[in-house]
DNA sequence: AGTTAGCACTCTCAGTGTGTGAGTGCTAAC
DNA sequence: GTTAGCACTCACACACTGAGAGTGCTAACT
C-alpha cells in the first residue's frame, strides 16, 4: 500500500479508480453483480484476481460498492455512480456522426409549438436508450407577445395569449353584455397597445393607470375587466415552474430488468405525474445554469430513489430556460448520457437563439 | 335439464345468466379464479355446489368460461364478457350522488383548453379505479374561427389558427422577405375575411379565385403564400382522427394484478403510444354514434388483447366528436364502466352544446 | 512491502420430491 | 332434475440437494 497514494474519498489511486471504473462499466452493461474474475477476463487491468479482490474490498469499504450477498459480485452504491461522474466520467463526448446525424434530425421538423420539444426527448430516448424528457422553455415572467379576442357566445369570449416565447394559453372570459366581435376586436387592439412586450405586473400596473370615472365607455369597462383576466391568466402561467413536459422513452426505463415487476415502474411514473418534484428539480437545474445530475437516494421521494436523472437547462439566463435531460434507472450510462444531454440541452440553445435572436 | 327453457348462444336459461353473471362479477373483484363452493355460499342462488359445478360446465362447453387447469375454478373468457356486457349488464346506472358531485367538478372547472378533457379522464378514472380516456373534439374538416399572424424574426412568421371548435394549431411561416408586423396585420385581416368559417378546402378554393398576373401587390402574393400555409395546416389537422389524448389512472391499471410483470404493462404503453389503432377506434365509436366496448381479444393489435375499453363519442354528429372512455384489464367492472362512461359523455355533450350552440 | 495461488467457505439457483388443500367430475341415491 | 359422496387432479408451498460462482483468508512468492 505504500507504493500507492493514499486514497481518500474523492481521490482514490489510479488503479483504484480504473477497477471502479471498469465495475460500473461492466455493471451498467450486464445488469448483474460483477465478479473479480469477470474484471481480470474483460479489463487490461494487468493484476489478479485475488489483487482485485482486495481493491473491491477496499472500495467497498469506503462505501462505493456493495454486496447483495457474501458469495456474489459487486454492485455500485449511489456513492459509487456519484464518484463515477464526478471524476472519472468527464471525457466522452458524442461521435460526430451522430452529432450530424441529430443536427440533421432538428434541421427537418417544422417548428409546431411542440416538435422540437417532442424531437429532444426522443432524440435523448434513442440516444441514451433510457427515458427522454424536455420541458418547454418557460420565462420567469412572461412577456405578451400578443392578445386576442374571439366570441365564442353572446357573452362568452375566449382570451388567447400568445407569449414572446413561442407558447400560448387560452381562457374563456364572460363578458358582462351581449358583446360582438367588432368591439372585441376593439378592445383587443387596445388591450396589445397594454400589453404586448409586458409582464403582468407591468400590465397590472399599466391597467391601474387607466383614467378612471365619468368619462369611462363601455369598451373601457370591457378592457379592464379583460385586462384583469389576462393578468391571472399570465400569473398562473408565471407561477409553474413547468409549463409542458415531453417524455420519451419511457418503455425503455420499463424493460430494464431493475423495473421486472410493475410495482418498481409504478412508483416511476406516480413521481413523474406528480410534477411537484420535478418542478423542483428544474429550478434547481434553471438555477445552477449548467448540467445536474440526481442520483438514486439523492432524490427526496422514496419513488423516485431508485432512478437518476440528468438534466441541463437550455435558453437563455434571465430569460425564458427549459430543461431537457434523461431518466433512468441508477444503473444508467452516465457518460453517454452526459455527453448527449449535453449536446442536446447545446442544440436546443442555437434554436432558441436562432428564433428569438 | 327439460324443465328449464332450452339455451342457445345469446340466450341461456334465468338460472344460467344468474351464475354466469355471479361468476364474473365474484371474479372482477376477486381476481382469481372462482370455484362452485364459492358460489354458493355468496350468492343466493338457492342449489347446490354440484348444481353449479354442472352449470358451469355447460357455461364452459359454451366457451363462455375457461378453466386454467383441472382442479381450479372458472375464470370467464372474452366471450363470456362479451354476453356479459350485451345481456347481464344492461341495468346498472350511476348512483345519484356521484352524478351530484361529477357535475359540481365539471362546474367547478374552468374552461381552459384542456381543463374539461383532463377532468373527464380523471373523473372516470376515480369512478372505475381503472384509466380514463378523453380526447378533445375534432371535426372530420375543421372550420377556422380566426387566424393570425405574429412576427418572430425579419423573415418568419408564426400562423396561428383557432377552430371554431375551440382547439388552436400554430405554425412557423418562412416569408419572402423583411416583413414588419404591419404589414402582417394587413394580410392578416386580408386572410380572415378569405377563411373565416370555412374548411381547408373552401379556403384553398377561395385562394384559387383570387385575382392573378399584373396587378398582384405584395399584400397579395404574401396572401397567397400564407394562405397556402393555412391550407396545409388545417388538412394536417383533418387528417389526424385524434387531435389531443388525455389518460388518467393509468397507474390504477398497472396495478392490477395482470399486470404484476412490467412486460404487461409494456405491452399496453406501447399500445397506447401508437395512436394508430387508437385512432381508428375513436372513429368506429364516432361512426356509430353511441358506446361501444372493445374486449380482450377483439382487439387487433396483440399488445392490446389483454385490455378491454369502454368508449362513447360526444359533441355533434356531423360536427366536432370526440371521444371519453376507460380502458383496463379484460377483468374489469363493465357495468360501472358503462354507466359512467355514458354519464361523462352526456355531460361532455351538455358542454359542447352549450359552448357552441 | 505488495502480489498471487490455493483453498475453504458461503450463498444462490435450479431441479426434485412431497404433502396438502382446493376444486373438479362422476356416480349413485334421492 | 338435484344432490351427497368420493376419487382424482393439479397447483402451491416447503424442504432438500448438488452444482457453480465468487468471495475472504492465508501462506508463499517477488
Amino acid at each position: 500500500m505504500a507504493r500507492r497514494p493514499r486514497r481518500t474519498i474523492g481521490s482514490l489511486d489510479e488503479r483504484s479508480d480504473s477497477i471502479l471504473r471498469a465495475v460500473i462499466d461492466e455493471y451498467v452493461s450486464s445488469a448483474t453483480p460483477v465478479s473479480s474474475g469477470s474484471l481480470v477476463s474483460n479489463y487490461p487491468l494487468g493484476v489478479s484476481s485475488a489483487t482485485v479482490r482486495n481493491i473491491l474490498s477496499e472500495l467497498e469499504a469506503l462505501g462505493l460498492l456493495t454486496h447483495p450477498h457474501t458469495s456474489s459480485g459487486r454492485v455500485p452504491t449511489d456513492a459509487g455512480y456519484r464518484y463515477y461522474v464526478q471524476v472519472l466520467a468527464d471525457e466522452w463526448s458524442l461521435p460526430p456522426v451522430e452529432q450530424r446525424m441529430i443536427r440533421h434530425q432538428f434541421g427537418q421538423v417544422e417548428f409546431s409549438s411542440e416538435g422540437w420539444f417532442r424531437l429532444a426527448a426522443s432524440t435523448l430516448a434513442a440516444n441514451t436508450r433510457i427515458a427522454g424528457l424536455a420541458t418547454t422553455a418557460k420565462p420567469q415572467s412572461a412577456r405578451a407577445r400578443r392578445v386576442d379576442l374571439v366570441t365564442v357566445q353572446d357573452r362568452l369570449a375566449m382570451l388567447v395569449v400568445l407569449f414572446k416565447e413561442g407558447t400560448m394559453k387560452q381562457a374563456l372570459q364572460h363578458l358582462p353584455a351581449i358583446t360582438g366581435q367588432a368591439q372585441l376586436d376593439r378592445v383587443a387592439s387596445l388591450l396589445n397597445v397594454l400589453a404586448v412586450d409586458r409582464t403582468a405586473d407591468e400590465i397590472d400596473a399599466a391597467l391601474g393607470d387607466l383614467p378612471r370615472g365619468e368619462e369611462s365607455t363601455d369598451d373601457m369597462d370591457l378592457l379592464r375587466r379583460i385586462g384583469e383576466g389576462l393578468v391571472r391568466t399570465m400569473r398562473e402561467f408565471d407561477a409553474a415552474s413547468i409549463d409542458d413536459l415531453f417524455s420519451d422513452g419511457l418503455l425503455n426505463v420499463m424493460a430494464a430488468p431493475e423495473f421486472d415487476r410493475s410495482d418498481k415502474v409504478r412508483r416511476v411514473f406516480a413521481a413523474l405525474e406528480n410534477r411537484v418534484y420535478l418542478g423542483s428539480l428544474v429550478e434547481a437545474v434553471a438555477r445552477a445554469g449548467t448540467i445536474q445530475i440526481f442520483i438514486g437516494h439523492e432524490n427526496r421521494p422514496l419513488e423516485m430513489q431508485d432512478v437518476s436523472l440528468v438534466l441541463a437547462p437550455y435558453g437563455r439566463i434571465g430569460h425564458a430556460i427549459g430543461v431537457v435531460g434523461v431518466l433512468g434507472p441508477t444503473r444508467m450510462p452516465y457518460a453517454q448520457a452526459i455527453a448527449s444531454v449535453e449536446f442536446v440541452s447545446g442544440l436546443m440553445n442555437e434554436l432558441v437563439e436562432h428564433l428569438y435572436a
